[in-house]
DNA sequence: ACTCATGGTTAGCTGAGACTTACGGTAAGT
DNA sequence: ACTTACCGTAAGTCTCAGCTAACCATGAGT
């Protein structure tokens, strides 16, 4: 799907990557993330940008401030996009295997 | 895992990605890739490198040439590093349901 | 109305990486 | 031995993305 396209690329960002697994484990705002993070947080909330085009996250105002979780849709998305090749990998490997014990023909 | 993250930095090129789900679809040396590909066949090559570092594809010299196909231990190591964070995000949603439903006292 | 706290947005800088060109290295065919 | 085909690597260029600093907007409390 193009929307995982989306999703990994926004999980290829190590910062990002950190962010989102403090979301998985407790939903933040982007000022608590930020004291936490070696980055600033104007930079906090570009990345929250991205991740939410992504669907891997979601926003909810809470007064003042806002809300972030993790949104389920955008890790469907890559598994969803992993299974496509899953059982072809494992195809390819049992192809490779079955090659490389015909060859032992060098008694 | 550790290991994760250079998958999916990995996948986050596109370029990558089609290479990816070329060898998904048949395994095939550099040149035949470089061929259906708008990039020179060095950039594949380079390519090729750091999807194999990244265990996702694996390569077999055959005479001359080199043959490359996918390599399942990469998909592992991501699906093992999303599913650490599925039951997470289910949880997340449903909090964030359930508070949902209690904020409606606005008759 | 004023103040304070919280956040999104922009401009500009900088470093990483994707690409090409050129080169060297190896195996098969003649 | 020579040629051809295939591939990896090094050096160099250039674009893009992440970061900071500065600014503006909004809601809460007084």
């Amino acid at each position: 799907m193009d929307n995982a396209s989306n999703a990994l690329a926004a999980l290829a960002d190590p910062t990002r990557r950190t962010i989102f697994e403090r979301l998985a484990a407790k939903p933040s705002a982007v000022g608590e993330l930020a004291r936490g993070l070696p980055v600033s947080r104007p930079a906090v909330s570009q990345h929250l940008k991205v991740l939410k085009e992504a669907g891997l996250v979601a926003d909810t105002p809470e007064g003042t401030s806002r809300v972030y979780r993790i949104d389920p849709r955008g890790i469907a998305a890559i598994r969803q996009w992993l299974d496509q090749f899953w059982t072809d990998a494992l195809d390819s490997f049992a192809a490779f295997a079955e090659a490389e014990s015909k060859e032992d023909d060098t008694p």
